[in-house]
DNA sequence: ACATTTTTAGCACGACCGTTCTTTTAATGC
DNA sequence: GCATTAAAAGAACGGTCGTGCTAAAAATGT
């Protein structure tokens, strides 16, 4: 691997940490080199544009819930569905929880405006990668029996991602500190609706 | 009223405009004096900083939130304590749904970062009013038989705010274009589960 | 109608932003 | 080890941001 991948590697970790713990939108190249040691111009070279640089944090971003939720759920082997879910659920609740518990796509998704631009794009299709894959695995719940058969996994996917939401803003709001409980409760009778 | 009050309220009604469309952190000072056809200096003298700015104008967006949502609800006498709270999910959906359906409030807390500052605090508050109103129309639904007795109020209030979160989310990302259907079959959904 | 207070404009500041140059330094292939 | 290429630094740019300062203009009270 060349010198340069390397440093641009490096340069994307720090920078998803600090997109995590302060949204996308504060990430300053300015800061940022000065967090990696380097100079601006030095690491601007690597992505020759700002709009470069998110994009490839999101994309970094992406391979790390990947990473942290989909491949780790796998590698637990589960036989069930049910379990199977279950954890897939956890390690989403969970998957920067180091980060104050915010969902750094959910901030990026605020922060990005204009319709058109690449960013935007992105972000998009991650988001959908990740909707369509919960669905899948809603629909394999629904195949071994675990769901009832009229049940759309669309509006499943929808419920689960508003507890989901629910449970950042009741975290972030500081309304208390039990979020996590409702949230369970919330997917508890979900689950008593639909089998 | 004295000229400086009503030019003030002039700049908050327009401030508002632009922050429920492009979010209250692109909402600067010189693009905001320019819309107002005044100069920065002549518009920042009723404010004396920025961060004042964005305060009044998250407390303006509340007074409007309070006249389209709790009074319109409010004024249309509803005799039966659940053709009410439909009637409030209603204009809550709606409130500022001219606004590509999105909710200022939401957008604006992604934006605030810093947890000691009077902007977030402000929002804050703003948001504990407005659940605690939800959570006592779900307790007014209880006493009159409408949900059962050991049903959380607190809870149904996280569900419904994820109902909420959601169709905007999946709104935005154009996932599909009836994510108002998918807002009202979990609406059932829990009104069934909960009567 | 005038004196006083309030409201607005004009201008400049320092700070930071993304970006573009040129030059120096480091890594790489033979 | 040397020539070539890639990576990093340095300095500067135009732009926009929030914010002071001072002077003009307008509203206000009597």
């Amino acid at each position: 691997m060349s010198k340069g991948r390397i440093t641009r590697e490096h340069i994307l970790n720090i920078a998803f940490t600090i997109a995590s713990e302060t949204g996308l939108e504060s990430l300053t190249i300015g800061v940022l080199a000065k967090t990696c040691g380097m100079s601006k111009s030095g690491l601007f070279s690597h992505f020759n544009s700002k709009e470069n640089l998110q994009v490839a944090v999101i994309e970094y971003a992406g391979e790390c819930f990947n990473e942290r939720v989909i491949v780790a759920v796998r590698r637990e082997q589960h036989i069930d569905v049910s379990t199977r879910l279950q954890s897939l659920l956890h390690h989403w609740l969970d998957w920067n929880h180091s980060f104050q518990g915010s969902c750094m796509f959910m901030d990026a998704w605020k922060e990005s405006n204009s319709n058109q631009d690449i960013l935007q794009q992105t972000l998009r299709k991650q988001l959908h990668t990740w909707i369509s894959y919960l669905e899948i695995q809603i629909s394999k719940g629904q195949q071994s029996g675990l769901f009832r058969k009229d049940l759309d996994p669309r509006q499943a996917v929808f419920q689960f991602y508003g507890l989901y939401l629910s449970s950042h803003l009741f975290h972030s709001i500081e309304l208390e500190n039990d979020e996590r409980s409702l949230f369970w409760q919330g997917v508890k009778q979900l689950y008593k609706q639909w089998q």
